[in-house]
DNA sequence: CCCGTTCTGTACCTATCAGTACAGAAGTGT
DNA sequence: ACACTTCTGTACTGATAGGTACAGAACGGG
């Protein structure tokens, strides 16, 4: 049996050329044509290796959270609920600041659509909610532990921390640096400035 | 001299149509014909009384700013540095979650675009930065006034405050609920539960 | 009442959108 | 070397994008 003229590009390299893009211009900016001209393939060759647009727009946000995205599941490995906050929002400071292009694929590519992006919206905001689903059940374990006031309500504080998270993602959209981004941190951590001591 | 045959529509009124479905599809994500259709007036009238697409969504900005988002100035008149940040932030919270369509223009109109978009979205990354100063200098002279403590930098203050409210829209996007955001709130004004008192 | 001016509605413009048909190129297995 | 399969490139599809020409309707001033 014969097998066919073998795709001449790498799939995943090409993916993260389209994840770029799509990081860039959100999905609705995103024409077809500037997908195939910065992955450098045709369009036949992009519909028979992604599907269509929206599939492709799928596959790079699941890319995205294995990459840049990642740095949210690496966080809640660490010992303390502290120092698993404080790894959660310096690697957030770290990705909405690291292209010349700013912000977080998760809240820039979709967040408000016409009805054609109605699906990719609902996806990224379900990514969203579950990102702080996962850190609510790490901070639900470290009260378990007593690493965290009995009163204190996980979800809350994982809410907290998911704001922020968000909104240092839209700070990076207006040029906010990477050293103003890591006081905001700063100022997270310790609270702000009349913060009293936890009862 | 002849005056010519009046105009049949409202012009703020229909701004005001303009406003919600901008805010609720985006820039990029709203068409004309949407556009036209939820104000209630043909192309032609559009244009004549607007300008274009790009025009009237600057219109509708302005008018954003002085309703809606107009919480962040009213704020600034609290006469505490704490309570500025309280009503700002309350305010945030109660602008977000006030419509079935969450979220809050500025953050979600045009924050990842395409070439088209980029205007749009340069003049909402510039409105979010100037809201930002704004509160800034609020905050500089709450120190000056020794309201706030004298090492504390007020632009650092100021960007934790806005990455907040910015985050709030975000979260109101996926659904976050009035309550839910009021606790963030709450959690932001009394720091995180191990923040220490202010040195 | 009628002229001049401005608005409204229809119908159209070009450009671009996402998506595809089809022919030829480039391979693999036999 | 040949047959078979799959990919690539060009060229196209219908639909829709933003924007406008033009004719007629609706007013105000004289």
């Amino acid at each position: 049996m014969a097998v066919g003229r073998p795709r001449g590009f790498d799939v995943d390299e090409r993916l993260d050329r389209a994840l770029e893009v799509f990081w860039r211009q959100g999905y609705e900016g995103t024409a077809l044509s500037d997908l195939t001209e910065a992955m450098g393939i045709n369009r036949p060759s992009l519909y028979s290796a992604y599907g269509n647009k929206e599939e492709l727009f799928r596959a790079v946000v699941l890319r995205y959270a294995e990459g840049p995205g990642g740095h949210l599941r690496a966080a809640l490995l660490a010992p303390t609920a502290r120092a698993v906050v404080e790894r959660l929002l310096r690697g957030t400071v770290e990705v909405v600041t690291a292209r010349d292009h700013g912000g977080c694929l998760f809240v820039q590519a979709a967040l408000a659509t016409g009805e054609q992006g109605g699906r990719p919206r609902d996806e990224l905001a379900s990514w969203r909610r579950s990102g702080e689903l996962e850190l609510r059940r790490r901070l639900q374990r470290a009260r378990d532990e007593g690493d965290l006031p009995g009163d204190l309500d996980a979800a809350d504080l994982a809410r907290h921390v998911m704001t922020t998270s968000h909104g240092l993602a839209v700070q990076a959209t207006h040029g906010a640096t990477r050293a103003e981004l890591d006081r905001v941190v700063e100022l997270f951590l310790s609270g702000p400035p009349w913060a009293e001591s936890p009862a």
